[in-house]
DNA sequence: GTACTCACG
DNA sequence: GACGTACGTGAGTACG
């Protein structure tokens, strides 16, 4: 039967549903993902109390939900600033559109939207319809903007007041009848939707008004005879914009929709459906209600044996951790594990080294405030040796059988393994073959959230969002020569210790995965941090081929040499003294030599850096010497000497560790050893990357970022000149040059480049005349003159870092163009560290996008060149390394460069081409 | 453990 | 008007 006489229609608008839901609500996550539920949970618990009301006799004959879709709409042509403020969707919710959708349709209530129409104009144009077809309509709302429709059988139902509007409480709310409701809109304006109206009229003089001269166009024709001259003046001059107000404002009853009042006719939910909906949505309680209501048995709904309190309700109870000796005990866990569909893991073993060390014990922790430990190796205690016995301890399971067990848990796709800092965890158990997927790890949880706020250490966040104190290992193992490795500590001291470890790493997954969200740098997390855990994690496992015997052979040369320019400087000093202490340095050069410019820092000593020595190496031979010296002694004592100390025994290559939480602003750091710093600058250092090589048959391939960050700075101050020399390719410091001193560029000399390169970085780094002076070794003043003109040229840079300072006091963090934050909480101390704060700031967002670029290429990496002979090895902040067969070096540059030229799309388009200078060789020198 | 120096981007 | 300043790192050495 086709809609009419007697029938009843109920409009719902969904999206008010939603915001109630999202705003009433703490932030709920589905227990299983953490994916944000709660405005599906509010809006499931609205959409079910509603239909619970309205049964009986004046139950609606037809029902729908009605959303808004796309974000422009013809209103949007009329006025471009309609709904401008409006403020960015929250992060959480944004998920969450979807599944209100769905939660609709598995209630079997009708759900319409149509791309580019508001809600509300589908609802007006339902209710016209309704209403001639002869038939009643409630609209589910409290939005003002409804209120036009109400009258001739329309009526309007504040769910949540449970008060129903008819023409009488539209005239109390609006002074008016709905029919003149879009004149007083229309005059008084509405700041939420950024409909202009009148200046200075609101709500009550506008119904005053209209009240007086009966509609809008009148009061517009006669404005003049207004009495108040203020009043008057505004009308006659803003009557264009009133008028556009009112068509913002007027409801569109003619939108062409695709459906049918008859399609809205209201049909019982089929409770398969949407229990099924509520199952998976994790919704205990209203599960429960619904099957009631229903008469159906309840689903079960994977019930979490932990009660559903938070972390910081459950005590550390180290009684409450358990020691897992055997297969039975630990099949017991796996089931847990498997049951609830997520496990924090951490792993113990014999050092720090993760290419190195053995494997000890696992322990592992399911429900807060329960965990265990599964020692596997630890040693017997000894009664007869000092020096520890080799045999295993008791009641320790069998590490092969552990590892068998464990194995598919920890390699199951749809097991989530939480660790602190699982690239360690995942490198030591990917040499017992297990291959960890997939994984969150806590560590960088709080760093996508909090970089440069505090570190990111268990101990710092578990103090910080436990207000827990993690039980010190320092005890355990000792210090200095007495020190013992983990294996040598009895299972009974070791398991509390193990166990709470896993305990604090679920509960700080607990505390802080649903914060991302609220944080807004789910993406960053999702996209930057988590998916290079198993990239970085590859690479390091890799290594690098060093060659021993060139470096010794360099130590040896670097140990004749050095000893020679200590007997000159001895000579010339004419005493025997620690070349190597600066204070005695400075003593010999200051107080004995009587030399000028001896400057004491803080503590009282001479200052003897490079730049100092340099000054005085004019006039005199010994601080000459000394610089020689100096080079050579890092040279020895940081590469050539240590380096070799770092050849793995097993691999014969060299294993660095990248700490991806290390810099607030987003680089790597490379640690044991740093690869991030070896020598390229001096021709002598350059040639420790000589012992950098590849294996026989392949070359090292070297693909870096031409000036990525002026690129960048480029974009995002919006400096034409720079993006234009960048597209065609120029000199990018000589076109500098060119634009500040007027040089043509075929008349540039050397000097003039060298200059303006070093306002050019300068700039990244939060320019000062004092800093430019000092690296270019002119006045001050002078310095203060180049960075003048360079503003002047490029007024777009002083805007950046004005605006950039700006946000980072307003907000207390800048943010990179991929949405990285990175906090800046000294930026509005008092005295030199605001300065520090300031160029900090202004750097961050240049030096953390040219970072999460390379991020982007990294993680693309190892699928776009999964078919090609080649190993990526080494990062160097816009370097990447590669250790690739002979014949095949064309077509890997061909497809790295691709990956790392194109590697800010699609998230980001940026205006200025990235490209990517390319070298290979035998070794790392070779390749640059 | 801290300060200084110096290697890199 | 004085003060102190380039941004981000890690490692080795001296010294208290």
């Amino acid at each position: 039967m086709a809609f009419g006489k007697g029938h009843h229609l109920h409009l719902i608008d969904g999206s008010a549903f939603i915001f109630r839901a999202y705003h009433a609500l703490p932030p709920l996550t589905r227990k299983s993902d953490g994916l944000p539920v709660g405005a599906v949970s509010g809006f499931c618990n609205m959409l079910l109390r509603y239909i619970e009301e309205n049964t009986g006799p004046d139950a609606p004959t037809h029902a729908a939900v009605i959303f808004d879709k796309g974000s422009h709409t013809f209103r949007n042509d009329l006025y471009d600033k309609y709904k401008g403020n409006r403020p960015e969707m929250p992060e959480d919710l944004r998920p969450q559109i979807p599944l209100t959708r769905e939660a609709t349709r598995a209630f079997n209530v009708a759900c319409e939207e149509m791309e580019g129409f508001e809600a509300d104009d589908i609802i007006a144009t339902l209710a016209r319809q309704a209403r001639e077809a002869g038939g009643r309509v409630t609209i589910i709302s409290s939005d003002k903007d409804l209120m036009q429709l109400v009258g001739g059988g329309v009526e309007m139902l504040d769910a949540m007041k449970n008060l129903r509007i008819d023409a009488e409480g539209v005239e109390a709310k609006f002074g008016v009848g709905p029919d003149r409701v879009i004149d007083v809109q229309a005059l008084a304006g509405d700041s939420v939707d950024n409909v202009p109206g009148a200046p200075g009229i609101g709500l009550k003089t506008a119904a005053l008004l209209i009240n007086e001269y009966g509609d809008l166009e009148t009061l517009l024709e006669r404005a003049g005879e207004i009495k108040q001259p203020k009043r008057r003046q505004t009308l006659i001059d803003n009557a264009d914009q009133i008028r556009l107000s009112k068509r913002l404002v007027t409801l569109d009853c003619d939108t062409p929709l695709t459906f049918t009042l008859d399609d809205l006719e209201v049909r019982d939910p089929d409770p398969e459906t949407l229990l099924k909906f509520l199952t998976e949505m994790e919704f205990r309680t209203i599960t429960k209600r619904v099957s009631e209501r229903m008469g159906v048995a309840p689903p079960a709904v994977p019930e979490p044996a932990a009660p559903e309190t938070v972390a910081d309700d459950i005590p550390f109870d180290p009684e409450a951790y358990e020691v897992v000796r055997d297969a039975e005990a630990l099949s017991v866990w796996i089931d847990r594990i498997m049951e609830r569909g997520w496990v924090a893991l951490d792993t113990e073993t014999t050092g720090l080294d993760d290419m190195r060390v053995d494997l000890v014990g696992i322990s592992l922790a399911v429900e807060l405030g329960r965990a265990c430990y599964i020692p596997l190796r630890h040693k017997a205690a000894d009664r007869d040796d000092l020096f520890g016995s080799d045999a295993l301890a008791e009641g320790q399971m069998d590490p092969d059988t552990c590892i068998a067990m464990l194995k598919p848990v920890f390699e199951d796709p749809s097991i989530l393994k939480i660790g602190q800092n699982m690239k360690y965890d995942a490198k030591v158990l990917a040499r017992q073959g297990i291959d960890v997927a997939p994984i969150d790890d806590t560590m960088l949880i709080s760093y996508a959230q909090h970089a440069g706020l505090h570190g990111h250490g268990m101990d710092t966040l578990s103090e910080r969002y436990l207000d827990h104190t993690p039980i010190p290992i320092k005890p355990l193992l000792g210090t200095g020569k007495s020190a013992i490795t983990f294996d040598r500590v009895p299972i009974e001291k070791a398991a509390p210790y193990a166990a709470e470890d896993a305990d604090i790493t679920l509960r700080l997954w607990h505390s802080l995965k649903p914060n991302l969200h609220r944080a807004k740098v789910t993406t960053v997390y999702e996209t930057m941090e988590r998916p290079l855990v198993p990239v970085l994690s590859a690479m390091e496992r890799a290594g690098i081929k060093v060659d021993r015997d060139t470096l010794s052979r360099m130590s040896a040369a670097f140990a004749q040499k050095m000893a020679g320019l200590e007997a000159e400087i001895h000579e010339l000093a004419g005493e025997s003294f620690n070349v190597g202490s600066p204070k005695q340095l400075g003593e010999i050069l200051f107080d004995k030599m009587g030399l000028e410019g001896g400057k004491k820092g803080k503590t009282g000593a001479y200052a003897t850096g490079a730049d100092v020595l340099e000054d005085l190496a004019t006039e005199h031979d010994l601080p000459a010497r000394v610089l020689d010296w100096r080079q050579l002694s890092k040279l020895k004592s940081t590469y050539t000497d240590a380096l070799q100390d770092h050849i793995n025994p097993d691999t014969g290559r060299v294993h660095t560790s990248y700490m991806i939480a290390g810099a607030a602003t987003g680089r790597l750091a490379s640690t044991d050893p740093n690869l991030q710093n070896i020598p390229i600058r001096s021709e002598e250092g350059r040639r420790i990357r000589q012992a950098f090589v590849a294996e026989e048959g392949k070359v090292l391939l070297a693909l870096d970022y031409s000036q990525i960050e002026l690129r960048i700075l480029a974009h995002i101050a919006g400096i034409d000149a720079l993006k234009e020399a960048f597209r065609d390719g120029q000199d990018i410091h000589a076109a500098t040059a060119s634009e500040m001193f007027g040089v043509p560029l075929d008349q540039m000399t050397p000097d003039v480049r060298r200059q303006a390169k070093a306002i050019n970085f300068g700039v990244i780094y939060g320019i000062s005349g004092f800093g430019l002076a000092r690296n270019l070794r002119i006045p001050r003043a002078e310095a203060q003159g180049f960075i003048d003109r360079y503003f002047e040229r490029f007024p777009g840079i002083k805007d950046y870092m004005a605006d950039t300072t700006a946000f980072a006091k307003e907000h207390g963090f800048v943010q990179t163009l991929f949405g990285r934050k990175i906090h800046t909480p000294e930026i509005s101390a008092s005295g030199p560290r605001a300065g520090f704060a300031k160029r900090a700031a202004i750097n961050a967002p240049i030096q953390g996008t040219a970072a999460d670029v390379i991020r982007r290429a990294m993680i693309r990496m190892p699928d776009a060149i999964a078919d090609l002979p080649a190993t990526m090895l080494l990062q160097v902040h816009d370097e990447l390394l590669f250790e690739v067969e002979e014949g095949a070096v064309d077509a890997v540059t061909e497809r790295v460069r691709e990956i790392m030229e194109g590697a800010a799309m699609p998230a980001v388009d940026l205006t200025v081409p990235l490209t990517v200078d390319a070298g290979s060789g035998a070794n790392w020198s070779e390749a640059h």
